[in-house]
RNA sequence: UCCUCGGUAGCUCAAUGGUAGAGCAUUCGGCUGUUAACCGAAGGGUUGUAGGUUCGAGUCCUACCCGAGGAGCCA
């Protein structure tokens, strides 16, 4: 009889069956003469039983007095039971310690309480706890669900540099590095500029990775550094954006709860709210966001940029995102197209998730005439010699085109329901925190 | 950068200006169905750092360091 090794998610099809697992020490609970490992291999936890006299006595011993986090084999035949967490349990007949924690310096992630700082310079065992690992896998499935949505869709993916030469907009603190030769480039804080380059050549493109902003934030929504999303189409405009927008969204949404139900339900997330989510989303454009905001009493004054108390209490009563549009020109970057009919106002977007998790998308039209293009980077006080290639865009074959940027963060937190995005990204990198 | 809160055992937290303690973790012992198992015992401390007030400071004062939450800015 072959022995083969399973994997602990696919326990349920081999009741009946002598398996072998390879993992990690879970938890160990223990009685006189008999003890149940819990033991985990990155696929799920199964509760194993040895029972004294169906062992050898060192063996039984040896698993009775395993320390948590010890990686180890057991074979054994597995069982359908309905007290053991999960439903399936393993009688082991043979094991194999690989590696034993030692006491004298035990795993430091107790199964009992530990606060924030304790935990995040522990990331790197962390990651091996049941929320975490949940967390993370909701953000592979909305990883793979951005991608096979865009991919399906006709969208090219074209990577754009992380190594820049200057700022995109202008607005936002880059992180600097030395090149060669004194030669000062930054990290990329958007790969749009390129992005309409490629959707030129492609006509629809999407570039996906790091990005950094060296802003000094800090809060429940900020990292220095995070994934981001960002399509650019040519031949289209802000209604465009609004459409793929509300696509993408819908779509991953549908595959999160298609797939991972179960990582949901560890994270305590309440689905229902997730499963509210439905086209059509609210549409209003800044002009009404305003006014809806001054009857709710606050003093915000047209021309200022939404602030963060400012989403919450457009959300408040809100079940599905909100894109609000036609901001003011002046709080927007250079790049924005402006409406025919008021200049003042640019044609750009923004999705505000519900449930106080705020921006998750951002974008909009671009300027595509040429002239409008220099005036406004003069506006912004931006030397045009660092924008020559990008302006060559609006010289050969120049078309209206629009895009956005997507938080990839942002949206596992609000899946996942989680009140901070540290816990959305395996080493978040954060103001104050770069290790481990 | 600013505002607020915090730092005591490996972890989570108690302790009226008056002998630094509990639970978990660790070690030893008990238990054949445990579910963050339970029961009994043991070891474990420069109270973030440096000053100051006081007969006496974990506790009060000052400065600094570290962390958390928020604001601004943003995805």
């Amino acid at each position: 009889m072959s022995l083969e090794r399973i994997a602990i998610s696919q326990a349920g099809s081999h009741v009946g069956a002598t398996v072998e697992i390879a993992g990690w020490l879970y938890n160990l609970r223990s009685g006189g003469k008999i003890c149940f490992p819990q033991v985990r291999d990155g696929s799920g936890i199964i509760q194993c039983v040895a029972v004294k006299s169906a062992l050898p006595e060192e063996l039984f011993e040896t698993l009775k007095h395993l320390t948590q986090e010890s990686s180890l084999i057991v074979r054994g035949k597995i069982r359908a039971e309905a007290r053991a967490p999960g439903g399936f349990e393993l009688d082991v007949e043979t094991a194999q310690i690989v590696q034993r924690v030692p006491e004298s310096d035990p795993y430091p992630i107790t199964p009992k309480e530990h606060g924030i700082d304790f935990l995040m310079d522990h990331r790197h065992l962390w990651l091996r706890s049941r929320r975490q690992h949940a967390a993370l896998l909701v953000r592979h499935e909305v990883i793979k669900a951005i991608r096979d949505y865009f991919d399906s869709h006709g969208f090219i993916l074209v990577d754009t540099p992380i190594f820049t030469p200057a700022a995109c907009e202008g607005t936002t603190t880059l992180f600097e590095v030395d090149y060669f030769e004194d030669e000062k480039v930054y990290l990329a804080q958007s790969g749009q500029l390129y992005g309409e380059a490629t959707a030129a050549a492609f006509g629809k493109t999407y570039c996906f990775g790091p990005v950094f902003r060296a802003e000094k934030s800090k809060t429940r929504r900020h990292l220095t550094e995070f994934w981001m999303v960002e399509p650019e189409m040519a031949y289209a405009d802000l209604e465009d954006v609004k459409h793929v927008g509300e696509e993408l969204i819908l779509h991953v949404i549908s595959r999160v709860l298609e797939n991972r139900r179960e990582d949901l339900k560890v994270l305590e997330r309440d689905v229902s709210k997730l499963e509210a989510v439905k086209a059509p989303f609210h549409r209003m454009t800044y002009d009404q966001a305003v006014e809806k905001l001054k009857s709710k009493g606050s003093e915000i004054q047209w021309g200022s940029d939404l602030g963060n108390t400012d989403e919450t209490l457009i959300t408040e009563d809100l079940d599905r995102p909100v894109m609000i549009d036609r901001y003011p020109a002046a709080v927007k970057a250079f790049y924005f197209a402006l409406a025919e009919d008021r200049p003042d106002v640019a044609l750009g977007v923004d999705f505000i998730a519900p449930e106080g998790y705020g921006e998750i998308i951002g974008g909009g039209q671009r300027i595509h005439e040429l002239d409008l293009l220099l005036k406004r980077l003069e506006e912004h006080k931006l030397p045009r010699e660092a924008f020559e290639w990008y302006l060559d865009l609006r010289k050969y074959g120049s078309v209206p085109h629009a895009g956005f940027g997507m938080g990839v963060e942002r949206f596992v937190a609000w899946m996942c329901g989680l009140d901070h995005v540290r816990e959305t990204t395996a080493f978040p990198r954060m103001i104050y925190r770069t290790k481990p």
